[in-house]
DNA sequence: ACTAGACTAGACCGTCCAGTCTAGTCTATT
DNA sequence: AATAGACTAGACTGGACGGTCTAGTCTAGT
């Protein structure tokens, strides 16, 4: 554990040199996407240093010199995978009140593309590693959630507000409301493949899912009722 | 392994013997109180045998006597934890069509039960042990799958069919209806409380949930609506 | 040619742990 | 008193694993 001063140190030293050639980087991202590969398939404790190192095509010593250890390697392939999570996430709300959406299109946009994400294989474990690990790592836990759960929330609300504001949806928590619209995503469609029942979903399943969720919400928000959340 | 089959053997032939005093059965659910508490508190992977033994107050053998190893143990506590999931749901819906209740006041109980329920520490725990061993022990993920959500679906599904008929509530399609009503209550408190985010939710916070699940549930399926799901 | 630093292969250490085994205790039946 | 069966305490085995260490290779810059 005090070893990964030495290596972190020369590691973060060496870019002096413009060397475009192969070394550190190269490796590091080798080890990094191996150790994603295995850790979301056998989970922290089923994990050997060993596995990674071998997935890796790399020697263990390397892989204990990136990183300081295997606590340290986890968190950086959770830290990782927790930053991309929203890149596909990040087109629909730029236009807020722009032309071409209605919020029935917009809605089901956002609903499509959720459901697809959290839905998707390497997720659904990212996921279930987080879960696990919660107590052994809440740091974790609490990233995943603000780079997660929370943006996504926050950029709907933003949302539902102008909505609201322009009456073309009647929102008057969007925050709650914002929450509500994903918590419907996570439905049994979520459960089931989060547990490993059956198959992956199909297309037409999802697109179902998202028709109801988009018309219920729109039901509760329809334009001239005074509700709440 | 093969050990079980002794201890197994000679546990069900000795029940002949009349002796009220201690014995068997008392040991027996001292283990088992024991690993639950061992194993929801620190995972599968996380907790020794050992460890199971000291706070059974009980010796490593007779732990191995009763339950063939550690694996069976587990399934054997996760089990028994998924057939007490609904007891405190058992109620409601016996009365589908009772005298003492309107929808909202149904499934308001409904909701504010299930919300209870699902975000109890222990039940966390045991849904946290599930997802994390999904992938060793698929059956147990199946089994808490069949015995907790569900029954809790099929239940509220009928229900939801009854008042269709009827003509107090417009509900197509019922399961997926009762999923999504289920799914609404999955929402934030749920999810940062399994991330172990925060201090528990005050009654105040529940209510809160509840009265937005419902009503945001009624609008959609408003007497007199067309709808679908 | 020399050197420095990243890398490899794999031996090695200490620890932890599932599961087994032994020796002995306690209780109840015969 | 003798026996049988459940239990206890704890030593023990075998293997897995995190992490360290050694010896040596390969590549670049000097």
């Amino acid at each position: 554990m005090a070893r990964q001063a030495t290596a972190a140190g020369a590691a973060s030293k060496r870019s002096k040199a413009g060397t475009a050639a192969a070394g550190d980087p190269v490796k590091r991202d080798q080890i990094l996407a191996a150790a994603t590969r295995v850790f979301l398939a056998s989970g922290y404790g089923g994990t050997s240093m060993d596995a990674i190192a071998e997935a890796a095509g790399v020697s263990k010593q390397t892989v204990y010199s990136h990183f300081g250890g295997k606590d340290a390697l986890f968190g950086a392939i959770v830290r990782k995978k927790c930053g991309q999570l929203l890149e596909p996430l990040r087109v629909p709300l730029q236009t807020p009140r722009s032309p071409g959406g209605d919020p029935q299109t917009v809605l089901s946009g956002v609903a499509q593309r959720f459901l697809e994400l959290i839905l998707a294989a390497e997720n659904m474990a990212h996921y279930r590693a987080v879960v696990a690990e919660s107590r052994r790592f809440p740091e974790l836990a609490e990233a995943f959630y603000r780079s997660g759960p929370e943006i996504v929330v926050d950029n709907l609300a933003r949302y539902l507000k102008t909505m609201d504001r322009e009456g073309v949806l009647a929102v008057a928590e969007p925050k709650p409301a914002a929450q509500l619209f994903f918590a419907m995503l996570r439905g049994d469609l979520y459960i089931r493949r989060l547990f490993g029942l059956g198959p992956a979903p199909a297309q037409a399943d999802m697109r179902r899912a998202v028709r109801q969720v988009v018309r219920v919400f729109l039901a509760a928000h329809a334009a001239g009722k005074s509700q709440r959340g």
